[in-house]
DNA sequence: ACACTAGATGAGATTGATTATCAATACAAA
DNA sequence: TTTGTATTGATAATCAATCTCATCTAGTGT
């Protein structure tokens, strides 16, 4: 799979002379190879897995650069980041802009991207009928995969 | 409002004379304490704000002591656990057995225990339509109550 | 009330993920 | 190329949460 396109660009006025852009806008080797890593998996992986990933791969990057290149791309929204039963962050490369939620299973972390306007509105509706402004949610589903449950599962019924 | 009833006991057989009982099942002053701190507050809070509650209301305990307190807790089901969005984790004292999820004010705490048979079924369809077993979920709902949003927006409109 | 024993406590060390420092480096515009 | 900065990276710093282990204590039987 090769890496999908991403534009490190962000609007901005030419102001200065020489400057190059505003923060978080160059496009750098790192942040390509970070990127290239998330094309290439389908589920969710931690930073450190993905530095990992990276290094054994022979790209050469800091374990800080893949925490802000992943900041940063979630930051445009071109990332979905949740956290696992540990508290600790996981990152995926999400398709479109619009609104969804994960099917992730807990052992390989394969993930289907699912969405339902019910539950959305039900959300929606619980946060206004109780007088809450600017409401939100989170909503992950998980469980175990079909492969996962096999290759889990004694090969005796 | 006075500290709800929780027993500290836990079944057992009498095969040891004179052993009190497993773990997690001693009533102790502190555990009371942690207890009585939940009781006293209707929202979500961090274990070190209980702990600090605490220290600041007298009461000689230590953080370690508070963790495992919730976390016994947590494990028989008498609190709820959530993870704010800096992964913290958020403790309440929950009130029956049955499943539910939370309206949180990302304000003060405030929560409001709300519940959905049709989400509860679209969660558990979505993990079955796609080949998942052991599907569980994840879905709290967040905002800023009435009360900090009067407070909050400034007095001229 | 007394003794006993395993569970409970707590101060501090430790882990583990994530962020902050800051000098050196590498984009990108001219 | 030159130049101005955003970016990088090794490492220190944070911070929540857990582990250590010597000491304490609740709960039981006598």
């Amino acid at each position: 799979m090769k890496a999908q396109w991403h534009s490190w660009a962000v609007t901005r006025d030419a102001t200065g002379a020489a400057t190059p852009g505003p923060v978080g806008t160059r496009d750098t080797r790192q942040r390509r190879a970070v990127l290239e890593v998330l094309d290439g998996e389908d589920g969710f992986r931690s930073a450190q897995a993905i530095h990992a990933t990276l290094r054994e791969a022979g790209v050469k990057i800091g374990l800080a650069t893949v925490y802000r290149s992943l900041n940063s791309l979630s930051d445009a929204g071109s990332v979905d980041v949740l956290r696992d039963g540990a508290g600790e962050q996981l990152f995926r490369r999400c398709g479109g802009g619009s609104h969804h939620h994960h099917l992730v299973c807990r052992a390989c972390g394969t993930t289907v991207e699912v969405e339902s306007d019910s539950v959305e509105s039900w959300a929606a509706r619980v946060g206004r009928e109780h007088g809450f402004s600017e409401v939100q949610h989170t909503i992950e589903v998980f469980g175990t995969c079909e492969a996962c449950t096999r290759s889990a599962a004694p090969p005796e019924g």
